[in-house]
DNA sequence: CTGAAAGCGCTTACAG
DNA sequence: CTGAAAGCGCTTACAG
């Protein structure tokens, strides 16, 4: 493998000029960067990485912190996974993986072997060990996740509680005044997952503050019990009109149980989901939903870290926290309540 | 951050025998060893992993190449990652995931760099533009996915034409003389999907030579089109009376298909897909399936990708093919076909 | 059983 | 505008 030091020979200059040639950190005459490029060129040098990384204390890689739960929606997390090396290898970052059950053993163990430059952490909870941790190695960081305290670093989430009032607005909206709520299991939300009370909090207040009745159910996070649930739910409230789900696995039940019923999507029940584009599209969900933007999560959390790492936004800088505004993505599930004869 | 000068110091040693006390490449003074671990614990010293990298030409990476196309099912994808994050970690390895378009390009900055020991391949194509790269940088590698010619390199796949033979025998056992087979869309195969027209060749085959008709379609990899084609197919041929799925956006269209045309598994139609258990739990998928075994064929790969790096298999020993005997996980969608009144 | 020293391949003050 | 040299933090022959 090529060194610098083969580039300089073959340039016919020193390691230095030849390293300078090509970080540009120091004027070089044209003739001298030509030949460095072109010795650059014809031994197919790339800088060997652990060389730099000893020199430079940067590594170029980040480490993402997925953290991947029994009870939840695996196949979501691919997106924001996805969201981050794009963003990630456009400005010139590796990603690092990390999916061990103890994520506060790995940042311990990649920031202190100095493996990467900072930190993405996914699916942070209400109370997450991990930011306690990321303190205490004081690696640049950006959350996808919303914890409960001050989290000293910067994040991004869906603004879950702007999404559960949408949801009661577009369908009080329309006219409906009775609806169903099927928020994730409540394993989910005693661990952590603080999106799914948010939600559901500020949907009950707006039902109240607008007269709407809401029935909130959790709802199991796969089949076949999620499909026993909605049927239940449904059961339970006959002259509900609206249905609002924050619960991937039952909006991927929702087809059977509303076919085994005889019914369909807006003619009988209007239905608001929350789930990601992507989603909707592999499983062939007809149903309108808040876009979960996992994607541009990601994205964003990535070019924030990279924009502290690099110095591009001061240390000074207060750590931001970013909600994203939810938007509905119609399929044509909602619709005016059938006016009963 | 602690240096192994730092822990040579507080240990009262010199930095080499520090350094040894700690690889245990050579004996040391079970005093002095003590006192090594005692400073390593008091300083929490981790080796800097550039310098180790750039001392030893090893970086205790691993390069995962993952290939995601449009139309095919990116959930599955995640479970062939994480079975190669999880095996990975436990040899003691981090996983860098590659996921930009031009794997080739990837593969040689990576390569170059030396920012990786090894490469796992994922998604591999009939004819893969990455394995010329491969054996280019000549780095140890390992393939998800069987490729057309020689690829000179670990290969570990499912056997699907034995998968194939699979779904026939269990048809024909039951009785099934008519069926329907539903593979990934035309699209894939052209690309070099190799193992649509493996399990469909096969299954063609074994069909043939045990006397059973078998209508053989691509089907679409994304709803709604895949729905309207199933319907499509079950019109074509009333008389089936077992359906052979190759095709996961199939499977997971089906129950409302079938529910939407009043029928139901196996007492109208048999079913057989080919999915893994994680993607029919996810689902609810209630049709036996032959398992794909992402999370094992991942775990596999890297388990012997790592033997490569570490010479724990000599580098004389050859490539291996190593095909996946199939399985079929029975959910009860499997019976005698209805005999007709 | 242990230590002093060279070397891995970079970058970057220092000097001219 | 360019070069000689130090240094990043390890590992590992070499020497005793």
């Amino acid at each position: 493998m090529a060194t610098i030091g083969d580039v300089a020979r073959v340039a016919g200059v020193s390691r230095s000029t030849a390293s300078y040639a090509l970080s540009g950190k120091r004027s070089i005459s044209p003739a001298v960067r030509q030949r460095v490029q072109a010795a650059v060129a014809e031994l197919g040098y790339t800088p060997n990485a652990g060389a730099r990384a000893l020199a430079t204390s940067q590594t170029n890689v980040l480490g993402l912190l997925a953290r991947f739960l029994d009870d939840e929606f695996a196949p979501a997390m691919l997106e924001y996974i996805l969201g981050v090396t794009h963003m990630a290898r456009r400005l010139g970052y590796d990603t690092l993986l990390v999916s061990e059950e103890d994520g506060v053993r790995a940042l311990h163990r990649l920031a202190r072997s100095r493996k990467v430059d900072g930190f993405v952490l996914l699916n942070v909870a209400e109370n997450d060990q991990r930011l306690a941790a990321l303190e205490e190695v004081g690696h640049p960081a950006a959350l996808v996740g919303l914890p409960g305290g001050d989290a000293g670093v910067d994040v991004f989430d869906l603004d879950f509680e702007a999404g559960g009032r949408l949801m009661v607005d577009r369908m009080h909206g329309l006219g409906h005044r009775e609806l169903i709520l099927v928020s994730q299991p409540e394993h989910v939300l005693e661990r952590g997952g603080a999106y799914v009370w948010r939600l559901a909090n500020a949907v009950r207040d707006r039902a109240e503050a607008l007269g709407v009745r809401v029935h909130a159910y959790h709802g199991a996070a796969a089949q076949p019990d999620i499909g026993a649930d909605l049927t239940r739910f449904l059961d339970a409230h006959p002259h509900a009109t609206g249905l609002l789900l924050n619960n991937e696995a039952a909006a991927a039940a929702l087809p059977s149980v509303l076919g085994a019923r005889g019914l369909s999507a807006p003619g009988d029940l209007s239905v608001i989901g929350r789930y990601s584009d992507d989603f909707a599209r592999t499983f062939s969900l007809p149903f309108s939903a808040i876009d979960s933007a996992a994607d541009r999560l990601g994205r964003s959390a990535v070019e924030r870290l990279v924009g502290r790492i690099s110095g591009q936004i001061p240390a000074a800088e207060a750590a931001t926290v970013e909600l994203l505004p939810p938007m509905i993505i119609d399929r044509g599930s909602l619709a005016p309540p059938r006016s009963d004869p």
